[in-house]
RNA sequence: GCGGCCGUAGUUCAGCUGGAUAGAAUACAACACUACGAAUGUUGGGGUCCCAGGUUCGAAUCCUGGCGGCCGCACCA
């Protein structure tokens, strides 16, 4: 349940409910709380309420309603003036209760800290579905990104321990056998002594398994080519399978190499996973369940395949979502029947209630599928599975595929990118600063960049990656907004001066009466709703719009009001606390979506 | 054929659980640094919100039907 936090709207509920009452209609605070809107322009008041819902009852025209309401309605205080305007009631709130209410809860970090959310449910993410033997590329990207956000957006919401972060990565399958398949037939095993001490051995087997790929797509052409091929395949996978023979032990080994290449790029991302799902392990126990699900009558015999028919209508029910095929006719599972057992685990293993899957598009049906067939088997937190599907990152010029080769590895970009801001916007500082800050920086802002491009954009939407345009950073990027902060930070620290008793205690709000810095502490205002709407909706991209627009409203502030000049020491000091809090703003907003600052930059 | 997603400024996108005058960025034009950091700000032009119906006091937003693009639909993952 969602609770009512945000200060400015708690406020008017009460007095609105009363007034509403008196005009003889019922309504409860939550209604009034979720029907306070922001007026389309600032200087019309803080917050309007609607009078669509109450004219409705009353049988009056809107704006009607509106006066009657306004006329009922008591003296609030901390709010200058009430006015109707047509269908809306505008409340223009005074800047001492805006400072009261918005600043000093963020200067004193009880913003951050408050609860959002009561009762919430027990719920895992999973993301991040890397296979071993090849590389993870900039696509990959928009995965981690995306689940690395929302862990981070639900634990702010519904608590630290309701939230449990997994992955699943396939490090058995075909794939690995072709990447063998190709070392062994065309590169040979010497090789490997020399790779072993290799730093981009990891890279190397994605290269292998590409080229792989391609040798073998070439040979199917030729028929005693093909037939010979799916032979030596077949050999690798039942080793693989049995877990013996020199491909089980070549694969043990090469298998650590990628692991370790995945690594590298979760520590880039600060990713950590409460739970590693690996297919390996699932694999065999998930033939064991279906197996057992079959002997209990649950499932259905088709073709001499085994699943569930989701294809049919009668009087009652309607469905159209294909038959689910949980067991191949040689006895084998697929990519559902790991899903299904994988999920059972999750259910069993840490009693979740609520299950979300990032995985891109394309499984849409899959999971449809998946979730249908758990409901089938008797999981009832099925209802609470959700797949958070999203759009694909393309190259400028089609789609990229580690089986073509075509793909642009995701530490080229970071490495592209922290060159990039080194050498564009840091050499500047190349005397003054040490070469450690240099590159922590650069590291820094190439990380908000990379992020912040991969999360603005709407889930179902399709990037089209172009690293000349993500180089640009100008415009709407996570470097313009890390740019406010360094840049509040600094000020911070050059106008030395001090807050009797603290920067939350003593300064006057009430100075705060400019129209820049009114708009400003509006919209500090909306934080926490923000992320509450973020992590419900699954959309980091709102958050991302939401701190962009803290920074230029800062921007703005900055622009039209001076600190250092400020008339007098009080109005400084006011000032100072709207910048502080800004700051504080983006910080912890950035930190939502996995983004640092820099101190400067 | 069936199903999913998308269609808003030249371009890339917000807005979509219905509400006040449809917003950014970019590109283009002009202006503002002896100044708290110009990775900035201010101003300007630029729109049949794919089309047609419907629901509503009110539709970019909801419903129906088209059109266009991408994706998926049994032994791959």
């Amino acid at each position: 349940m969602n609770l009512m936090f945000e200060p400015l709207r708690k406020k008017l509920t009460l007095p609105l409910l009363k007034a509403i009452q008196n005009c003889g209609v019922m309504s409860s605070s939550e209604e009034i709380y979720k029907f306070l809107v922001e007026p389309p322009n600032p200087d019309m008041g803080q917050l309007a309420f609607g009078c669509f819902v109450v004219s409705k009852n009353l049988k009056k025209a809107p704006a009607v309603a509106a006066v009657e309401i306004k006329n009922q309605l008591e003296k609030i205080e901390g709010v200058d003036s009430v006015e109707a305007a047509g269908p809306y009631l505008n409340f223009k709130f005074s800047s001492q209760f805006l400072a009261e209410s918005i600043l000093i809860p963020i200067l004193n970090k009880k913003t951050f800290s408050e609860n959002l959310v009561v009762d919430a449910p027990k719920t895992m993410i999973e993301y991040s579905q890397p296979n071993t033997h090849k590389e993870l590329h900039v696509g990959h990207m928009r995965n981690l990104c995306l689940g690395d956000a929302l862990v981070r957006l639900l634990r702010r919401s519904y608590g630290n321990n309701q939230i449990i972060s997994s992955t699943f990565p396939g490090d058995v399958g075909t794939h690995v056998a072709k990447c063998l398949w190709y070392i062994k037939n065309h590169i040979g095993l010497n090789i490997l002594d020399q790779k072993r001490n290799s730093p981009d051995r990891g890279e190397w087997l994605g290269q292998m398994y590409s080229a792989g790929n391609i040798k073998l797509e070439d040979e199917a052409i030729v028929p005693e080519k093909f037939e010979k091929n799916k032979k030596e395949l077949t050999l690798i996978l039942k080793q693989l399978e049995s877990a013996s023979g020199e491909f089980y032990d070549l694969w043990k080994e090469t298998r650590e190499w990628s692991i370790q290449l995945m690594q590298k790029t979760y520590v880039w991302a600060d990713v950590t996973f409460d739970k590693w799902y690996w297919e390996s392990d699932v694999d065999a126990d998930s033939v064991r369940t279906i197996k057992k699900y079959f002997a209990e009558g649950k499932l259905v015999e088709s073709q001499g395949a085994i699943g569930l028919d989701f294809d049919f209508t009668t009087e009652t029910q309607k469905e159209k979502l294909g038959f689910c095929l949980l067991l191949k006719s040689d006895g084998t599972g697929l990519y559902a029947t790991k899903d299904i057992e994988l999920a059972r685990r999750k259910f069993e293993d840490y009693k979740i209630e609520k299950s979300i899957y990032v995985v891109d598009q394309r499984q849409a049906l899959h999971f449809k599928q998946v979730f249908r067939s758990l409901l089938h088997l008797g999981f009832e937190q099925a209802k609470d599975c959700f797949h958070l599907q999203y759009n694909f990152v393309e190259l400028p010029d089609g789609a990229m595929s580690s089986r073509k080769g075509n793909i642009v590895p995701l530490m080229l970009l970071v490495e592209k990118m922290q060159n990039h801001v080194r050498t564009e916007y840091l050499s500047r500082y190349e005397s003054e600063w040490s070469a450690d800050e240099l590159n922590s920086v650069a590291a820094c802002v190439a990380k908000g960049a990379i992020k912040y491009g991969m999360l603005r954009q709407d889930t179902n939407k399709k990037i089209v990656f172009d690293m000349n345009e993500w180089l640009k950073l100008d415009g709407e990027s996570g470097p313009f907004i890390q740019y406010s902060y360094a840049r509040i930070n600094s000020l911070i620290k050059k106008i030395n001066i001090s807050i009797d008793g603290g920067v939350d205690k003593n300064f006057d709000g009430g100075l705060l009466i400019h129209s820049s810095e009114i708009k400003l502490m509006q919209h500090l205002m909306n934080f926490n709703t923000q992320i509450l709407l973020s992590a419900e909706n699954y959309k980091p991209a709102s958050l991302c719009t939401y701190l962009y627009e803290t920074a230029k409203k800062f921007n703005s502030f900055y622009h039209d009001c001076s600190i250092s000049q400020a008339e007098t020491i009080e109005l400084k000091k006011a000032r100072l606390a709207l910048a502080m809090s800004t700051g504080e703003i983006l910080k912890q907003g950035l930190s939502l979506l996995g983004i640092p600052v820099p101190e400067r930059m």
